[in-house]
DNA sequence: CGAATGATGTATCAATTGTTACAAAACAAC
DNA sequence: GTTGTTTTGTAACAATTGATACATCATTCG
């Protein structure tokens, strides 16, 4: 009925044993949906009572414009969730309408079942903290980057950051496209900025490594942007 | 020893009875720290290992400049509890440092004692994921507002979201530099895309009313920018 | 009414960043 | 090695916005 080694691939169910996984379901009460291709869902703007997780197939997210046209924003596969950030809190309301992509099978479970699945098994709860934590920690991180004006304000930042306060050199572990998409900018205007801050003597690049020649300077940029 | 009534209205521990605090709290652990004025209660970098909540008295939170300046952040006053967004989550450090305001109380739990709770009460469970996911959604609202990149995003964004679906004009309650500091630009720019969208015929000002002409070339603004 | 003040419209120029395109370099697979 | 792919450096131009300045309009107050 279902494919429970492929549930423990899910991030909510990871690190659980399928035996695990089958006597907790057990437990708690559930259904499983089938959609045909081209179903809806879900509808943007409907309360979400339960906790969705896509079994088989895929389903995309899509935003309805004012205009009727529809805007695709990502596809879910299995054995991914839905929604995992707006179960809880003020606005517990889909922010998209979500359809199947083909043949699917939906786990639905209402929330008041999936708290009690949360305080049945330590690790499914940690699982469950850490993936709404992690979602918070990064939009934090993202506004705080969003709030400097220019990039070099941006990347002044990032690299005092990462540096901390003895080290002065930063091991780059992200390519110039994943580091132009954090700082909302792109690709050739970060690696212009990066060539003006080594011309002007604030940084060295060799290979993946920065090293960052004049500290002070970096820090100006920061505040005065 | 502990106010077990002031306790009950901390954010996490709402909605329960005194008895019921007490009762849980007998079957946990955890300590009660005391730090007279001026004494720091966590430093910024430091993993967050336990909850804490501040039992009396108030800190502030401060970031430390790398000038050595130190920019206050926000008092914390009894009983809210302390970096509760940072438990969880891949970067579980400490955004800021810690120093106490005053003679402080603080009632220090580690985090699997604290998972313990969030299992033996469902009232606490809830608590704390409504204030993780509010926290997240408040952010991704105020990221999505951050993220138009141009003026007229902005604007058509916060026009459309001012009249809603049947309105079709704005009553402006706000001056421009007040609206231009809302949106991060300057006055003088503001008033430049209000011309230009007057004359594209997306909307018409008179006066403080702004009457939407073409809502449907406002939400492709607010779509493609 | 007239003057003073604040809010708004507009123009010009500079600074910053986006767009597009392409070459060089690094890397991986074979 | 060679080849193919990804990543990075760079250039030319366009678009957007900031900075500054000033004129116009509205409002208030004497």
């Amino acid at each position: 009925m279902i494919n429970y080694r492929l549930l423990t691939e899910c991030p909510v169910f990871r690190g659980i044993t399928e035996t695990e996984a089958e006597n907790l379901l057990n437990k708690i009460h559930f259904q499983i949906r089938s959609y045909s291709k081209g179903e809806v869902v879900v509808v943007a703007g409907e309360p979400v009572l339960n906790l969705y997780i896509i079994i088989s197939g895929s389903v995309r997210g899509e935003m309805i414009d004012y205009s009727g046209k529809t805007i695709k924003i990502e596809d879910i596969e299995a054995p991914k969730p839905l929604a995992t950030a707006f179960l809880f809190g003020k606005e517990n309301k889909f922010p998209v309408t979500v359809t199947s992509n083909n043949e699917v099978k939906i786990l639905s479970m209402p929330v008041t079942e999936f708290l009690k699945l949360l305080q049945l098994n330590t690790q499914i709860l940690k699982n469950y903290l850490n993936s709404i934590s992690s979602r918070a920690q990064f939009l934090s991180q993202k506004l705080n980057f969003l709030s400097f004006k220019t990039i070099k304000g941006k990347v002044a930042h990032f690299l005092l950051e990462h540096a901390g306060e003895k080290f002065h050199s930063v091991e780059l572990k992200n390519t110039q496209q994943q580091l132009a998409d954090l700082f909302g900018v792109t690709r050739p205007s970060l690696a212009r900025i990066f060539g003006e801050m080594q011309k002007e003597g604030l940084i060295r690049i060799t290979n993946k490594t920065v090293a960052l020649i004049d500290k002070k300077a970096l820090y100006d940029l920061m505040n005065n942007a």
